[in-house]
DNA sequence: TGACAACAATGTTATAAAGCACAAATTTAA
DNA sequence: TTAAATTTGTGCTTTATAACATTGTTGTCA
C-alpha cells in the first residue's frame, strides 16, 4: 500500500460532504487524526477478505469497487469520484470486506482509523443519520441493478453502464466525451459481458450512429435512443 | 389494502428486535401509535412507485419482497420472516419504492407512520445506529447477490436458492423439509430462471440425489455437493 | 528501428438457457 | 361435482452470448 503524506491537496474539511454534521470537537479530532495514501493507477487499496481497519474518502482520481466471482470473472459494483466514502459498510456491518477496490487512475485517499468512525457514529446522531441515508440510497441502486444485469440483453446493459459513466463522471469541456476512460475489459465487467462483446456491441453503437469513439474516448450522440435501448432491455 | 385491528398477537414489543433501544417514552409513544394490517395470500402490500408512508415490521406470515423488471419478468430481491423490518429503505433515501412486497402467506404487518419513524432515528443515537449496522448488512447481501445471480449457470443459482431458503426458514420437524413452500413460478423468481427451467433443473436434482421433492415440499439430501454446486456456478 | 507486449477488432463455433407448444395434474370456483 | 383455471412437467426449437482463434493496432523500450 503506497503511503505518501503530501501538502499541496484539498484538506479533509474541504472533501467530506458530512464536515457539517460534525460538532468543533469532532472537526478538530478529524483534523489531527486521518492519513493521506496516494495509489498509483490499478494499485488494490483493499481487497475480498481483509479484515477494515479504516473508512476511505476519495480525495482525488477514481477508483472502481469491483467483486470476484465464478472463475475469476469480475464484476464491477460500483465507481467512485472524489468526495465519496468507501471500505465503511463492512466495519458497520462487522464483515470482512467482500469486495475489491482498486485505483482507476492515480489516486489519493484520506484514511480515518474505523475506531474513530464508530465512535462518531454512535455519539453524534445526525453524523450517522447521513451515513444511514448515504447507504439507504446505496442499497436502491444496488437491488436496481441487480435487475439491469439480470434481466437486460447485452445492449441494454451496455447503454445503461454508458449513461451511468456519464452521469456519474459527467463530459469534458467539448461538452460531450465523456470524462472517463476505461479499458474495453473495464466496460465489460461493468456490463456484466464478455470483453469481445463489449467490443462488438460498441462498434454496432458507433454505427447505428448512437455514440462516437475515438480510441477510450466515448461520446454519447443520440441520447434519447440509448436511454430507449437501456429501457427496453 | 386489507386492514383490521385484532386481539391475539405478539405485541409489537415482542416482535420489534430494537425494542431494545429504545427510551422508555419511546416505546410509550410507539405502543401507542402503531397499526395492525392484516395481507391474504399473495396481496400487495405496496409497490413499485408508491411513495413510502410507513416501516413496516413483519409480524406473521411470510413476504417476498420483488422487482419487475424487462417485459414485466419478476425478479424476487428477498423472502422475510416475522421479526424482519421492510419499506424503510425508500423513507430513509427518500425515494419512491423501488420493490414490491407481496404477502406470501397470510401475513400480519405492523406499521409505523413514516415521520414517527424518522423522528425516532433522528433523536436516538443508538436506535439509528441499528438500523445503519442493518440497512450495512443487507447492502453486502445485495451486492453478493448480484454477482451470484449474473455469473453462476442455472444449477449454481437454483441450488443456492434453496440453501438460502433453508437457511431463512429452517426445516419443518422432519429435520429435513424446508419451511416454505413456494410454487415453481417463484422459486424462477428467485433464481433469476424461466419456470420451465427451474422445474428440470429441480428433477434433476432429484434424479442425481441432491433433493427429495413432493410437490412444493423441498428436502435437502446431500447439503454438501449442493453447496459445491453453488460455489462452482 | 525493430521486437515485444498490451489492447482492440472481428469472424467462427459451441453451448446454456430462453421460448414455445402442449399434455397432465392439481387447485379453485361456480 | 363438474368446469375452469392454474400449476406442473416435457420435448423441441431458437437465440443470445461465451469461448476460441486470428489478425490488426498502438505504444514502449532495449
Amino acid at each position: 500500500m503506497a503511503k505518501k503524506q503530501v501538502a499541496d491537496l484539498k484538506p479533509l474539511e474541504e472533501i467530506l460532504t458530512v464536515w457539517d454534521a460534525l460538532t468543533p470537537d469532532e472537526r478538530q479530532f478529524l483534523r489531527n487524526n486521518y492519513t493521506v495514501h496516494y495509489f498509483k493507477k490499478n494499485e488494490l487499496i483493499h481487497c475480498e477478505g481483509d479484515t477494515p481497519t479504516h473508512m476511505m474518502i476519495l480525495a482525488a482520481g477514481k477508483v472502481k469497487v469491483f467483486k470476484e466471482g465464478v472463475g475469476s470473472r469480475t464484476q464491477i459494483i460500483r465507481m467512485l469520484k472524489p468526495g465519496e466514502h468507501f471500505g465503511y459498510r463492512a466495519i458497520i456491518a462487522n464483515e470482512s470486506y467482500n469486495t475489491n477496490v482498486a485505483a482507476f487512475e492515480p489516486s489519493t485517499v484520506y484514511m480515518i482509523k474505523a475506531e474513530i468512525f464508530i465512535s462518531i457514529l454512535k455519539h453524534n446522531n445526525a453524523f450517522c443519520y447521513r451515513f444511514l441515508e448515504e447507504i439507504a440510497s446505496d442499497l436502491g441502486a444496488s437491488d436496481a441493478r441487480t435487475v439491469n444485469l439480470t434481466q437486460k440483453h447485452i445492449r441494454g446493459r451496455l447503454a445503461e453502464a454508458l449513461l451511468l459513466l456519464r452521469k456519474n463522471y459527467g463530459l469534458e469541456e467539448d461538452g460531450a466525451t465523456i470524462s472517463i476512460y476505461l479499458s474495453r475489459e473495464d466496460l465489460a465487467n461493468l456490463s456484466n459481458m464478455t470483453t469481445s462483446n463489449a467490443i462488438r456491441t460498441l462498434s454496432n453503437f458507433v454505427s447505428e450512429h448512437l455514440i462516437a469513439m475515438d480510441g477510450r474516448k466515448l461520446k454519447i450522440i443520440d441520447e434519447e435512443r440509448l436511454k430507449k435501448i437501456s429501457k427496453m432491455g
